[in-house]
DNA sequence: CAAATTAACTAAAACGTTTAAGTTGTTTTA
DNA sequence: TAAAACAACTTAAACGTTTTAGTTAATTTG
């Protein structure tokens, strides 16, 4: 068997009778073809079943219908993201190319290369950490930031508002009377995490109480599914063989999240009567949890639509304004008041 | 400011003295040039930041370093395979451009014609029916199908053993003397749905048992998160209505599962003393939800990992055979015997 | 020691587009 | 009615690689 090459402009064109020229212009709408024309080429197109080499496209026009994205692992916020991501790539007509950095940097800058390489039209990254060497993204492709800010470059970026959603479940507890509240932060090295930890001591100094760096435990510096949980689960279990133990935990993502609720479960506590909680990100499965989980979530959808809008506007060159996306607090039944 | 070309292989071949195709003898580990040359050519690289421009090379050598994935839908299912994928990926040096078809027919033709236009190396597909117009895909990229089969036209596929899974879980509900046992299925249309039913017929049939059609009811029409999870949801309130309900429940998938459990929650049987229940995949939830699910598991990091193995062997011209990995019942405690 | 081989290169064509710069023949304008 | 404008094309160069077919000088062989 013969391998049928795909068709080409040329075999469009000798079949349409028209220069490629022609053909090229009718598949660009360049509105420079009679009726006709564009007619008989069309037809010609079908009948082939010619469809456009992208890569030949790329290479002359110099931008291709791809973006790249570049989380550190696919969890379910991410996975959301994407599915924002898909959205409203839609409208651009553009694909996009999905990698995960495993929070490393060394990984993340080799993808940076790698989608430039590919001639992404840009690249919509959740840093793994504060910086981002910036003779490393020089000459490749733009960058507009998601979830992540880093501190030594100023890139586009579209974000939650994590101060104010921090602030907002602190004071919740607070407000329930709680007053040693316990927070569970990711990897002290994102901006989520100083973000999240900043609107937690904003609340607290709103009511005079005293920050008590004992209740402050970092779970998030590993890497996978299983690390993250552990260590929510190690958070809880670190707090409450405190001398004077929390008696609310306000978890800030979805992964600590579970790791500390599964530890509370094993230390026989019931939430919401022995210890308030409020987790991080809405998920379906909060459906059928018991009991249904207050939390903060995240716009994760908006988020991923909003990043390549602004790719896009970056791409025109238009001014891109960063955004923060306001969280939302869901009370449902995890805090109870304390006695 | 003047926006700076990115270095070509001529910009590295001038600062190196060499000329171009040497360069590109290098980058390619040709061997054919002396350890000097070699030496002179990777620092001019280095020197000026080179990549090489992935277009112009899938231009002129008919291949890319991208494949592409085609899932109906972002669920942690796919997600997972989605990481399988990535791993072996990384082995390959390929990128995976990701890609939804939303369970609809024309938009996963249309993508199976924007991933080939890409140059894509090959494409994973999860079909959303079961057929594959061989048109269609006649000079497009390569496919190797992933968890669905398709019946019309044979491809490599890395598919789980359903008819097997679904067997052991039924015979583990019978066999804890459940004699009307509740199945619910996602979309008729798909491969999976069919082997699925076919191995709780089996099931049924090797313990004389007759089969009651008002007991399988498919939830799955639908597309999308809430409405998969409201399929789940509406079968049971069907099934929990007849004259004769059953005494244990098969969910043969995530979202299915999620939603049914929220029925039999709201209806306010408990699981698993006034009914049992068996579920599918197994997710990091399931550590913390009360009680813990028994499941059916299914190998999605492996399928990942495999059908891009596949798919570099189809490219390799060798011959690749396709499979069916074992699926894995857990036992937990959501499964009682019948009074 | 002439011929053959080899090592280390280079020149140039090709991949399939887009696009700037023509080239027609027809219609409009002053 | 001659000049200008326009509609509807075509020609050919370029984008940045890979690769085939040389070329040159040094080395090996009979």
């Amino acid at each position: 068997m013969v391998k049928k090459k795909r068709p080409t402009l040329y075999d469009v064109a000798k079949e349409a009778n028209v220069s490629i020229a022609t053909v090229s212009n009718v598949l660009n709408n360049k509105d420079e073809a009679s009726e006709e024309t564009v007619k008989r080429v069309n037809e010609a197109i079908k009948y082939l079943g010619y469809s456009r080499n992208e890569s030949a496209r790329s290479l002359k026009s110099g931008d291709s219908k791809l973006i790249g994205l570049i989380v550190p692992d696919n969890n379910p916020f991410f996975t959301e993201i994407l599915d924002g991501i898909h959205e409203e790539c839609e409208y651009y007509d553009w694909q996009v190319v999905v990698a995960t950095s495993e929070e490393s940097e060394k990984r993340q800058n080799q993808l940076i290369d790698l989608l430039s390489a590919q001639q992404v039209s840009g690249i919509i990254l959740a840093p793994v950490s504060k910086t981002l060497n910036s003779a490393k993204i020089a000459g490749k492709a733009p960058i507009v930031l998601i979830d992540r800010d880093v501190e030594d470059v100023e890139l586009p970026i579209i974000k939650a508002d994590n101060i104010d959603g921090s602030f907002k479940a602190t004071k919740t507890l607070l407000k329930n009377g709680h007053k040693r509240i316990g927070l569970i932060l990711a990897s002290p090295g994102i901006s989520t995490t100083v973000e999240r930890r900043q609107g937690y001591i904003d609340a607290l100094n709103s009511q005079n109480i005293k920050v008590d760096d004992e209740l402050i435990q970092f779970g998030g510096n590993y890497t996978g599914t299983k690390a993250q949980m552990n260590g929510g689960y190690q958070a809880v279990m670190n707090m409450m063989k405190l001398p004077s133990p929390p008696t609310a935990i306000f978890a800030t993502n979805h992964l600590l999240m579970m790791g500390a609720v599964k530890a509370i479960k094993e230390l026989q506590f019931n939430i919401p009567r022995d210890i308030s909680f409020i987790g991080f990100d809405d998920h379906p499965w909060q459906e059928i949890s018991d009991p249904p989980f207050t939390i903060v979530a995240q716009p994760a959808f908006e988020m991923g639509r909003q990043a390549v809008h602004a790719l896009h506007k970056l791409k025109s060159s238009e001014e891109v304004i960063s955004t923060s996306l306001p969280l939302q607090l869901i009370i449902r039944e995890s805090c109870g008041t304390v006695k």
